[in-house]
DNA sequence: ATGACTAATAGCATTAGA
């Protein structure tokens, strides 16, 4: 099984990207963030086409999360969860699509359960939309030990925005005023570490060194100008059967790439 | 130096991203 966590930027403006990336590497299950489209408009007849059942959380013009299983694998979805029942920063807008949960059982009958996530980014901080971040981790944190409680083998990954480690990033000095990397953050995501969850690439990645994310300005991707900060953690029976992790750096310089790269993470079943 | 790109929605710029 191989599990990844892919922030597109804009299925309607990615979908060729993303053709490719599934055709190319043909991932078990993707989990996507930041689909930036409404459930209606979500292209699920372009997947299926591709082998691929999906289920997904849209919202309009922003954040939007979406769960693919390879079908022709003989993968299948089910729903738990959607949402942590937590409002947006503004007043009166609600809640965000940030949370989808679900159960994906492979041709064996083995399911695993599967979370994707995408943490609100937190700028500008300090400030409001950084308060909505911070809140946000302690509600993950929150469902992460019921998750916990029910001692299924379980993946959480997607978009974090957190830089865990000062080697998570090219250059610290030059983002130690982002959301991305306050010590309330970092405090929040090790927290989630030392509940017991495995950072699956920093674990066969010890020195760290390895970004998933290049911003679209200043030239960054040329000049390898990039960060960690798409994640995929596990808990400890799936960790147990974790083989490889790596990151498809290619695809993000391809032409209308998204300024993430897919993150993955392969298992012995 | 509070920018530079990019996407989405709805203008004839603004918001948001990270």
């Amino acid at each position: 099984m191989k599990i990844a966590t892919f922030n597109i930027n804009g299925i309607k403006a990615r979908m060729p990207r993303l053709t490719e990336w599934l055709e190319e590497t043909r991932p078990s299950v993707a989990c996507l963030q930041e689909i930036k489209s409404q459930d209606d408009g979500f292209p699920a007849s372009d997947f299926e086409g591709l082998g691929y059942e999906a289920i997904w959380h849209g919202q309009k013009s922003f954040n939007g999360v979406a769960i693919l299983v390879d079908a022709k694998a003989g993968y299948q979805i089910s729903e738990v969860q959607r949402g942590l029942g937590i409002d947006g920063p503004k007043e009166g807008e609600g809640e965000q699509s940030r949370y989808l949960e679900a159960d994906v059982t492979d041709a064996n009958g083995h399911t695993t359960r599967v979370v994707c996530i995408y943490l609100p980014n937190g700028n500008p901080q300090p400030g409001p939309k950084f308060d909505y971040k911070i809140a946000w981790m302690a509600r993950l944190r929150e469902r992460m030990r019921a998750i916990w409680e029910e001692e299924v083998p379980a993946a959480v990954l997607g978009d974090y925005n957190v830089i865990p480690e000062d080697d998570d990033v090219w250059s610290p000095k030059a983002m130690a005023n982002d959301a991305l990397m306050q010590p309330e953050s970092r405090a929040a995501y090790a927290r989630l570490l030392a509940d017991g969850w495995t950072d699956a690439v920093r674990t066969l990645n010890p020195r760290g060194g390895v970004w998933t994310y290049w911003d679209y300005q200043s030239g960054a991707w040329q000049r390898d100008h990039g960060f960690r900060i798409d994640h995929v953690l596990l808990s400890p029976t799936l960790a147990d059967r974790l083989e490889a992790v790596g990151v498809d750096r290619e695809h993000r310089g391809r032409e209308k790439a998204s300024d993430h790269a897919p993150v993955w993470a392969l298992f012995s079943r």
